[in-house]
DNA sequence: TTCCTTGCAAAACATTTGCATTTCT
DNA sequence: AGAAATGCAAATGTTTTGCAAGGAA
């Protein structure tokens, strides 16, 4: 264990979730700036294989690390400003571990998502954004609905 | 309309979901093999432009493309041999609508992905398997399980 | 001393883009 | 002809890795 190492674990741990290599660096370099980039990358690829954190895709082209917590959680992810929310629902990881189940198939992680706007920028813009494409789709679900309000506004995706 | 756009597109909504660019442009070479990969990529960028697609991140670092389906779905993605299964879970899309609406969140995307073992490749290499943390991590929630089978099983992340 | 960790620089890779040329309409 | 699409090659932007130097045990 070397003062790096201690730097970069600590600044992980005691940061909130979903930081890039890049972002985790910045903060790293504020306590000791000679500690490298790839120093950083390596670690968290350390913390990953000892099953400490873990990474995460949002979609923006780059990787991001979760610490992992002692409870599976999803994440509301606004495309626009980036903000992330974590949320947790037992009732999710249930269904999602009986589907799993139903194939035999044995889940190592689980990966919940849902990309949009987050308050704030839905207020900036109104209505232009593309909820279109999303109504659109959900056309073919809509037969099976029972409580528009829930599953059919906004349509989904994925 | 080109040709080459008429073949790309005809093999893309002809194939399975979840193609990488790489993939898809291997299919559409065998049909015309002088149609190049950035035709390949921006083609595919044309069908999530106008709706029909959709990029998908498995974590294994490479975009994959799905058509848009008439209903939103999730998939099962094993990380030995890459294979994907798809589901579809209106429970979970009322739940992650709910979820969304209590935070003002307007979803536009939903991604739900279960990564692990499917069970071809669970028989394969059947204990060595890193199941350790996930059953460590989820020693936390187990308190407030009810039924073990169902959510402490495996433990899961995210 | 011996092994593991760092920094630096460069290699790998996948994704995008610029531009001259070709193909549609 | 004029606009749009294509191929090729190169630019981007990240993630990874090789290797010599530095630090821990």
């Amino acid at each position: 264990m070397t003062s790096a190492r201690e730097i970069i674990f600590r600044t992980f741990f005691e940061s909130e979730s979903h930081l890039s290599v890049e972002e985790l660096h910045e903060r790293v370099q504020k306590v000791d700036p000679s500690i490298a980039y790839s120093t950083v990358w390596r670690t968290l690829k350390l913390i990953c294989d000892v099953g400490l954190g873990e990474k995460k895709y949002f979609g923006d082209g780059v990787v991001r690390y979760d610490r992992v917590t002692s409870s599976p959680h999803g994440h509301l992810v606004c495309r626009e400003c980036g903000s992330t929310e974590e949320f947790f629902s037992p009732e999710i990881n249930r269904l999602l571990q009986d589907r799993a189940d139903e194939s035999g198939h044995l889940p190592q992680e689980f990966r919940v998502e849902v990309i949009g706007l987050c308050l704030q920028c839905r207020q900036g813009k109104s209505q232009e954004e593309p909820q279109t494409n999303l109504r659109a789709e959900s056309t073919a679900v809509d037969d099976q609905v029972i409580d528009i309000r829930r599953s059919a506004r906004g349509g989904l995706k994925s």
